[in-house]
DNA sequence: GGACTACATGCCTTGATGCGTACATACGCC
DNA sequence: GGCGTATGTACGCATCAAGGCATGTAGTCC
């Protein structure tokens, strides 16, 4: 995936916005006032949340209303998926041997 | 989550580096030949991945061996988890529409 | 059209980051 | 113990990203 998502995605200030979009799409004033910075450090941050297709935006007269876009988490989901697998797979293994403590005739006992 | 975890993962060459410990356990001069990048580098990014716990190190005579932990991973997905639940309802809602495509009584048809 | 609101952009400074080079350290082998 | 291999670290440098401040721009209202 795109190196633009994560470099989006890393800095806490472009999550959160994402966050407070998840819930509903907002103007830049409501997601200033939510993140308790300046304006134009929102401004930027949503320019590189849009060069990411992590939100887009559409005009109120003189508001932009800002929308999350979720194809590129889908995206970063992908990415995902074969260490999710992974990692259920470890689960599964550890699962089994709770289950089952006794038969781990291959596992070796000690001595 | 962590931002150091996000920090860790924002770096091609770092996301590379668990790619080639997902199929297996390597020593540093292994990751080193397949990233193509000098040995000091290599250790100054598996510093960082050490730092956010997304890899563990084991000691083999002179060499180190350095084995990918999933446990940050499984954080990132708790934190992709409420994004792709959103995800997935919007294609449910897509699909409903594309199955029943003249049942849209509630949309309002023009007019 | 002038004032006001909402938002974007440009410039600057500062702190963080990645890389290269050189060096330090640890281990095995003889 | 000296040497070679394997790895980590210190330092300097270039790049970059984030925030503050000032300014530009678009839209509304009167």
């Amino acid at each position: 995936m795109s190196d633009v998502i994560w470099a989006a995605l890393v800095d806490p200030h472009r999550r959160a916005v994402l966050d407070l979009l998840r819930e509903r799409d907002r103007s830049v004033t409501e997601l200033v006032d939510e993140l308790g910075v300046t304006q134009p450090t929102a401004s930027k941050h949503l320019r590189v949340l849009r060069a990411a297709g992590l939100v887009r935006v559409r005009k109120d007269a003189q508001r932009r209303i800002y929308a999350i876009d979720l194809e590129p988490i889908a995206e970063l989901d992908q990415w995902l998926a074969p260490y999710r697998r992974l990692w259920n797979d470890r689960l599964d293994i550890l699962g089994r041997h709770l289950d089952e403590p006794d038969t781990g005739a291959d596992i070796g006992k000690e001595s």
